[in-house]
DNA sequence: TTGTACGCGTTATCAC
DNA sequence: GTGATAACGCGTACAA
């Protein structure tokens, strides 16, 4: 049995072969002691298990996953951590990945498309089983690689009916109908929207016409000027509230494709002297938890983002075991939720 | 040169045995290639990088750390990626790692016992050559024999000056201490604390302790009615004032061992038709980037979470490479953030 | 039920 | 500069 030698901060631990010989039986029983403890004596069993505590044997599951290929890992990359809504189907896949013997790696990509890249580069390095992807875009030459060698992995929370990627996400184009389907009824006329550049957000992309297509078939001009696209962050928001506030022919509802741009638009409206919701209506997108706690309530569009987690994990966890014939999509669907942030506007 | 071969879901790469052969070159010259390039002529160098790319060659990270002993991966434990403060912590860690060649995983234990002994034991059996723990319990079985077997690791979060536990954290004490103060200065004297429990926040702990030292030095009886322990969430934080704007004496002010807890104390305050400050005076702990967003933005201790993060990283990657004569322990200042829901009593 | 022997992909240590 | 080859810890036929 070795143990942590001195010296160059090198550490090292005791092997199956040190339990073997403690115990005094080969390694291939230490072996089948570990991964299928019946078929091995109880009076043996006993022995190995002593000799492993004598050692403070620990299992290695590199060595493992050299041998069988198989690291029982998955990587998960979403673009931040720190949207608490990619935190709630974080959540979603590590419980079904755990409940099914799989460990999650977790990597943020900044909504930057080299960090995606190199992110995939690194996990299929480390030898993950399989990826689950919040891509900033799907036509991008790493996913198209990946797909092309057959590597296992699922998109997550994109607007995909079809084609060759398997996916798992929302009708975002349906959801920014909803949104401004919302406003609108309310008689809404002049509706901005404070989006995710859509450069890196596909989702953006997709909520954004669904909002057009909403005002077209309510017969409201689209007014260019009304959209803004921006980074997905809190700050975002509020200055693109103060923006939109600044104009001269206001808008009177502003529709934002997260929570946390629509949370940053309520206090750049309050910094404007304004009131949510009676002088400006805010509609979000996610339903984070914070969404009801703040004051106004934020009227959202609901994402379902633990099932997308458990569904995307299942659906990856599926093709790991057995290579797909065609592609999976699953469409979740959303939810309009009425809280305090919206109303009727009053000019 | 292998490739994906079909059958049992089963994918097996290219491997540097099959590049060398591609090349005409050993094993070892591919391997020098990759690991430092310059050492071999340019003219074999660049025969291998084409042959790499014709076999579409991945590296295996998992081979190399198989024979080096190093995965060049850390494990990085928080309670949960839910809040954003440890989202941030996150962040300095994964910035501080990455720009060092380690790759941070990621576990949380939802401030749960078992659940990190359970993933000490996952990373250990991963191979990491080391972690970063925000510990529920810093007396816990599972450290002790981590620091017995030398095992290199950094507590997070914690307030400790001394002890064979390396840490980096805060003065909770003192942050519990400076929020009652603030309190205090304003002339509340009816100050009740929302704390996460004791049973498995030992800072929470130590902020209750600053908090009732802080009563007892300006000669205000601490009043264990005013005291709530309760999980670190929203919707605790809601039901938390409830129960204390219930009481016939009812605290003019309250103090909340995180933002978390404090966002929801004020939804619960408003539910019960109090405005804060003006009836209620709240103030939260973290400085969580929401906190200056909501309204009335919130007064809270703000802790470097991101400077804890890179701090912690740094000094685990110095006990990894050389074994630490003595426990490192750094403290990082806490500061008062002074909003707008604390006010003077109006009662 | 248990043991022997080999292979997995890479690095490191020698030789040349 | 380059090649040959022995480790590394474990799983797994196959043999006993």
């Amino acid at each position: 049995m070795r143990r942590h030698n001195s010296g160059e901060g090198q550490y090292s631990m005791s092997t199956i072969i040190d339990v073997a010989k403690v115990a005094g039986v080969s390694t291939a029983t230490v072996s089948r002691v570990i991964n299928s403890p019946q078929t091995v004596r109880k009076q043996t069993r006993d022995r190995v298990c002593n000799a492993m505590k004598q050692c403070r044997y620990k299992y290695n599951a590199l060595a493992r996953g050299f041998v069988t290929k198989r690291s029982q890992t998955i990587g998960l990359i979403v673009p931040t951590i720190t949207n608490p809504i990619f935190a709630e189907s974080t959540r979603g896949v590590q419980d079904y990945a755990n409940k099914h013997d799989y460990h999650v790696i977790l990597g943020n990509t900044d909504y930057r498309k080299e960090k995606e890249a190199k992110l995939i580069q690194v996990f299929r390095e480390m030898q993950v089983d399989g990826m689950l992807i919040t891509t900033t875009d799907l036509k991008s030459q790493t996913l198209k690689e990946l797909q092309e060698e057959g590597f296992p992995f699922v998109i997550l929370y994109s607007t995909v009916r079809k084609g060759p990627l398997s996916c798992v996400g929302v009708d975002n184009f349906l959801g920014g109908y909803k949104a401004t389907d919302h406003l609108i009824k309310l008689k809404h006329k002049r509706i901005a929207m404070l989006a995710g550049a859509f450069s890196f957000s596909d989702k953006s992309f997709h909520r954004w016409h669904g909002y057009k297509k909403c005002l077209k078939d309510n017969g409201i001009t689209y007014n260019p000027d009304y959209l803004l696209q921006s980074p997905y962050n809190l700050e975002s928001g509020r200055q693109g509230a103060i923006e939109l506030m600044s104009m001269k022919k206001r808008p009177t509802a502003l529709f934002c494709s997260n929570d946390y741009l629509a949370i940053g638009a309520m206090e750049g409206a309050r910094e404007k002297g304004l009131r949510v919701p009676e002088d400006l209506s805010v509609i979000g997108f996610d339903d984070i938890p914070m969404a009801s706690f703040i004051s106004p309530a934020l009227n959202t569009i609901r994402q379902p983002a633990y099932d997308m987690g458990t569904d995307g994990a299942r659906i990856l966890l599926s093709h790991i075991s057995t290579p797909p014939e065609k592609p999976a999509h699953r469409l979740l669907e959303t939810q309009l939720v009425v809280r305090d942030s919206v109303t009727s506007p009053n000019c």
